[in-house]
Parts: structure tokens; C-alpha cells; sequence
DNA sequence: TGTGAAACTGGCCGGATGGCCAGGAAAGCT
DNA sequence: AGCTTTCCTGGCCATCCGGCCAGTTTCACA
């Protein structure tokens, strides 16, 4: 592809990791367009880690769950979700009901809400 | 001392323009080791841009739809949301299909993803 | 072989949600 | 004075949500 339009990307890293700093200093070193920031250099962009909030007992989702969850996260209706999942809306509905259950929530808003919090999912 | 078999690096984006997204997408999917993040797994790092965070000024919410959206994002329903601030349901009803606007959300789950994203609130 | 967990499906139903219509009241700006 | 914005309220109604009941299949493990 053309290559004279595209200006290189500086990343800059922000990483408390040393060992993840490294590795991701090493992956990203040798990619063509891409370039590591120097020391005060302004950054196109900022790898961060978010090093997630205390989630002691990674409560026990099974992974449809989780399939659930991150699309209802994404506004996703029950109906929209057993689409996306090709399965029932009752399929979708018995497994946002145990969702509700095990994150404590009362609703899908505050489902979705809960397990952002406890960084089961990423918004 | 294990001999970590480096695990993948999962790497998420939050970049508002899309043509840097795209560059930054289309270079790190081709590098072995790093992965990009699916919708709602949570990442190893996440990829910023500087001024990525800061809300458009033409998504100014008013006092009240703050307050409103506060409470959704706490999983109140609208009739709780109503009796916290004093007014009906209706003028709930009514602020949530402003924030919906405003917010470009499908419903009231995906109103708080969105706020959350824009840094609009504080999860 | 049986026992359990996980995933899946269905019906039923009260309540919540969101979109639509209509209005009124208070504050600030030109 | 007009005018705009925000905030507030009401009714109506189609749809969605979540909880309850019931069932089947598959697969791993004891």
C-alpha cells in the first residue's frame, strides 16, 4: 500500500510492569510504522495498563455467561443477544437471570454496571 | 523462576479516531503474541490517545440528566430514580429519553456504557 | 452407572421501559 | 416584551424485562 501518507505512530508506554513493559517494548520495536516514544516526547498514543480493581474471588461465570454479559454491555436486547448467540431469547433470559443473581444485581444496567466495576468486563 | 511461556498480550483500543484506530488494528494484528481485545474481554493493556478522554463539549448534559443518569448507573429503576430526586415518573421517562438521545444509546443499559466510556461518570 | 453442572427451550404474567402525544412553569437572554 | 432552554407532568400503548413454572440434552467426573 502506499506508505508516504501514512505518518508513524509514536506509542509511549505507561506500564508499571517491568517484565509486560519489555515485552511489549520488544513486540512493538520492530513493527514498521510504529515507533516507541523517546523520554518527553508527545505520544500519538498511550499504552496503559488498567490494572484492574481488586476481583478476589473471580466470581464463577461460566463462559456463556460471559458471552452474555459482554453483549449486554454493547445496549444488546435479549432479543438481539439470542441472535448474535444464535440461541432462544429464553436461553438469553435463563442466563441474564443468573447473571443477575451471581453479580447481585437488581437489573442489566446495574449488572452490566457491577461487573465493570469489579473488571469482569471492560466497557 | 517458571518459564513463563509468555502468555498473549491483549491488547485493547480506546482511540476516538477511527483512521487511527484502523492503522493501529490493522498493525498489531499481525504481530505474534499480541492479540486485540473481543468485545468485553478484559485486556492486558489498553492503547489511549492523549486527549481521547475529554467529553465533546457538544454532548453537554444538563444538571438534571446527570443526576438521572447517576442513579441508572447505581441500577435504579424509574420509579426509585423518581422518588430520590422528588418528581414523577414521567419526568424520569423524560430525562432518560434525552440522555438516550444525547448518548446515542439504544437503552437505558447502553446509556451508562456509553457515559462510562466518555468518562461522563465514574463507574 | 449415576450424579451433577452447564446449556438450552418453552409458557405464563406482572411490571418496567421507552416512544409518542400533549401541556405548564420558571429562569435567563436579546 | 418576546424568546429559548430547562425542568416538570400527564396519558396512552407496544414492547421488553425478569421471575416463576416446567422440561431436554450433553458432557465431565466419581
Amino acid at each position: 500500500m502506499s506508505e508516504d501518507i501514512a505518518p508513524e505512530i509514536v506509542l509511549s508506554l505507561e506500564i508499571d510492569d517491568p517484565a509486560l513493559a519489555d515485552r511489549l517494548a520488544a513486540l512493538l520495536g520492530n513493527i514498521a510504522g510504529v515507533r516507541l516514544a523517546g523520554p518527553g516526547e508527545k505520544a500519538t498514543a498511550t499504552i496503559v495498563t488498567r490494572d484492574a480493581r481488586i476481583m478476589p474471588d473471580d466470581i464463577a461465570l461460566t463462559q456463556r455467561e460471559l458471552d452474555v454479559l459482554a453483549l449486554m454491555a454493547e445496549g444488546g436486547s435479549n432479543k438481539m443477544i439470542a441472535r448474535q448467540l444464535n440461541i432462544s431469547v429464553h436461553t438469553v433470559k435463563f442466563h441474564v437471570g443468573s447473571l443477575l443473581d451471581k453479580l447481585d444485581a437488581t437489573g442489566r444496567t446495574d449488572a452490566v454496571a457491577h461487573a465493570a466495576r469489579r473488571g469482569v468486563i471492560e466497557l
